[in-house]
DNA sequence: CTACATCCTCTAGCGACTAGAGGTGCAAGA
DNA sequence: TCTTGCACCTCTAGTCGCTAGAGGATGTAG
């Protein structure tokens, strides 16, 4: 059995260092054992559960999110409905964000287009800004 | 010339009494004269500064960005390159988190139409995050 | 006059890290 | 053997943009 270094760990899960740490000290990974040296020593499971959270933490769910996903994923027999659950609400939370991401790329096209390169009084990003009313799409 | 308390400057600017406090303490709005008991007494001017931070701030930009745009707003003599050049890098930045947000909804769709609601040892939402290599869209 | 809303200041908390100080341990080259 | 330099340790504080709460003063309506 290998001993892997939090480095190590770090670099295989691209996690990084002190991120595991605070993994860690929030109960997020299981504190792991230490060498004689009060270094810490990870198991290949620990690498997995890290992956999992950082491919998780990408897909923008929060930790709390993650905390019920891996309770889950140590307890194979239950349902899977709550897995669903959270993976359902963060896809619609996403589909809201693109759609208001695309209202405000929209926005943010207007002003750039319309700048004439000219001073700040003609300036149409500066404009926008100002007074709302005129935005193209005012819901925001 | 009335008087503009803070919880009026708030209901009609759009911002919450405690952010119209913060962004003065941050030196984001001129600190207001005060009243003979202490209390801010705002301008109209203020109302349209408060305006044009809470639409900025929709719009994403950070708090930095919208100091210069403010600077800018106040000198319109200036060239409008400077006020340009942030918006169009707020462009990019929008544009590239949608693209980013696009992969991820389809990840996630694929996660939770691959769900057969049974025990999550069957879970592909489960397996999903577990391997990152089963991702339909690898780029994040 | 009595409620009750609004104002004031100040401090602490949120999420999810990140940075830095100050120290120990370890391996390899001169 | 020494020393260089990296990786590790703990702890605290900072980041961003607010938000919440304590504890108190003031303003306004019935």
């Amino acid at each position: 059995m290998k001993k892997i270094t939090i480095g190590e760990a770090a670099r295989q899960s691209g996690v990084k260092v002190p991120t595991v740490r605070y993994y860690e000290s929030i109960g997020l990974l299981a504190a792991p054992s230490r060498s004689e040296s009060n270094q810490r020593s990870f198991e290949p499971a620990d690498i997995s559960r890290l992956a999992f959270i950082r491919h998780a933490r990408e897909l923008g769910f929060e930790i709390d999110a993650i905390r019920t996903l891996l309770t889950l994923q140590d307890d194979p027999h239950q349902s899977c409905a709550s897995a669903d659950a959270i993976a359902k609400a963060r896809l619609i939370e996403v589909e809201q964000r693109i759609r208001s991401l695309m209202a405000l790329k929209a926005e943010l096209e207007t002003m750039v287009e319309g700048c004439g390169h000219g001073r700040v009084d003609q300036c149409r990003v500066i404009e926008v800004l100002a007074d709302h009313g005129q935005c193209t799409h005012p819901h925001h």
